[in-house]
This record gives C-alpha cells, sequence and structure tokens, in this order.
DNA sequence: CATTGACCTTTCCATCGTTGTAAGGTTTAG
DNA sequence: CTAAACCTTACAACGATGGAAAGGTCAATG
C-alpha cells in the first residue's frame, strides 16, 4: 500500500506554477507585509496554503497585486482601488464609468496641488521678504505670530 | 472667621482674563481636542488649572495656538512646527536659519506636487484615450492590468 | 541525520494628525 | 434642583506601511 504523499508541499506547488509570499513580493513589488495586509481587508482572496500554512499564490493573484500596486502608484486608496478592482472583473460595466472615476481622482488631485502650490507660494514670499542674515528679525516667523 | 474662596472658580479666572479650553480653541481654530494632544506632546506648555481641573490658558498660549496653527496650514509637521517655535522663542538666532528652513519645507513640498502632478498627468492622459461609452473595453484598466 | 540560515507564520506595536466615544465630574442657567 | 453645556481622562479608530518578537518550515550544507 503505497503512502500518498502526505502533504502538497511547497515544491510541487512551485512546480504547479505557483508561488510562495516572498515570490509573489519580488514578481510584483509589493511587500509580503502588504500582501498579507490586503488579504486581511479583503483586497485579494484568501490564498490557499501548503498543509504547513505558507500562502501560495497562482499567476492571477500576481496580476491581481501588480494593479493594486498600479493604482497605488497613482494615487489611488486603497478603497478606491477596491472600487477599480470591482470594475476591473465587472465584465458588463461601461467604459464611461471608469473613465468618470479615473477623472474624479484626477480632480482630486488637482485639488491637492493646488492647495500646496498655495502653500509652497505663501512660504517662497515669507522667504524672499526674510533678509537671512545673521540678525534676528525675521518676516517669517512675524508672520506666523500673526 | 471669613472662611476664603476655597477654589479659585473658572468664572475668577476667567475675569482675570483665562480662557478655558473651549474658549481658547473657538479663539484659535485648534480644536479642544488637539490643544489637549499639542500639551500631550510637549508642543505647548502644561497648562495650569482650576482647582476642578479644568485648562487655563493666557493670551501668551493662544498667541502659540496660533502660530502653530498658522504652522500647520503650511504644511509643517508637528516635529517641523516644534523647530519653528524654537526658532520663534530664540532671541538670538539669525534670519537666515529660519529662512533657510522655510526653503527646504518649500522643496519637500515642490517634490510632493511634482509627484503628484506626475499621476494625475497619467491619469488624464489614460481618461483621454478610454472612449467613455456604454461598451466595456477601457484602456484605463488594461493599463492598470499591464 | 543534524544543523544552519533563509524563509514563512501570527500577533502586537509604532508611525502621523485627527476624530470619536465612553464614563464621569463641574459649571451655569432656568 | 435639574438639565444643558461644559470639562476631565482613557481608549480606539482611521490609512498605509514598517518593525519586532516568537515560533514553525524548508533547503542545503556537514
Amino acid at each position: 500500500m503505497v503512502r500518498q504523499v502526505p502533504r502538497p508541499e511547497l515544491a510541487d506547488a512551485r512546480q504547479r506554477g505557483f508561488h510562495n509570499i516572498g515570490d509573489a513580493s519580488a514578481r510584483t513589488g509589493v511587500s509580503a507585509k502588504m500582501i498579507r495586509h490586503y488579504e486581511s481587508i479583503g483586497l485579494i482572496p484568501q490564498a490557499n496554503r501548503t498543509f504547513a500554512g505558507y500562502r501560495l499564490y497562482a499567476d492571477a493573484d500576481l496580476h491581481r497585486l501588480r494593479f493594486i500596486k498600479r493604482s497605488r502608484n497613482l494615487g489611488f486608496s486603497m478603497k478606491q482601488i477596491e472600487t477599480l478592482l470591482a470594475l476591473w472583473s465587472d465584465q458588463h460595466r461601461a467604459s464611461s464609468e471608469v473613465k468618470q472615476f479615473a477623472q474624479a481622482h484626477a480632480m482630486e488631485l488637482g485639488a491637492k496641488i493646488l492647495e500646496m502650490q498655495a502653500m509652497q507660494r505663501t512660504l517662497l514670499d515669507l522667504a524672499k521678504h526674510c533678509r537671512g542674515n545673521q540678525r534676528p528679525d525675521c518676516p517669517i516667523l512675524d508672520d506666523l505670530a500673526g
């Protein structure tokens, strides 16, 4: 009676095209830490495990992780990425929906940019009026003080 | 034997020009919550108290709170504000020190602005190539998917 | 076969600035 | 006297990430 392999070991899984979390991290640029985190908040499905408890990722999972990574690079929040992922997997959604979503985010970014530019302008303006010498009098602090 | 007033009551303190935390908040735009927080992290000195434990603020304290508020509005971090407050109360520091500090922060802001502008450009570019109609095909998601 | 080092696991904590909540004491106006 | 509006502290949460601890597993050595 030949005993069956007692556990689907990691090496087996790898040969069948699965990746452990370190591999997945290296291939997607998402840290193992964050992969686990994304799983915990439901952004990616619960990973299959080896009998030893190691997470296993198929190529589709890596694909999803790269999608998340790219979205983060564009400044989308986790909540927004949740929406993007839903749109991505919804074959029937209208592209206008996605376009609107992207444009709305671009607007948000624009608002933040304007805000920061205003800060920067004020700062540079204050600095311009400051002698910047050895003397203590400084319009920058004077302005902050009101 | 005339009993002395057992506690310096709030009303008394108010008449002597002190403000309770709600007052201070209203007059500075800093929430009571944050005033307490700033005290806990040492950004402002521990407030005097009435015998009942209510915090009391003098005008100088309000001044300091407004300084903090304005600095926050310019995007300085708490740590940076700590430095600014130190510079503010240092009568002997050179104005060049303050100017450099302000300019350094302006540079930081500039870097973040560039980053967000790049995100925005990419997003708008993607959106431009998306039809935005009833059909499901969408270059935005295609790009995010890689 | 034993050890070692590189991996993996979970759990907890920290960051930063701000807000919310809960449970209780104080003041003030009616 | 009571109710509303204040105040107090202590704790938790947000969003995204990193770090550390304590322990199990795997692969390649000796």
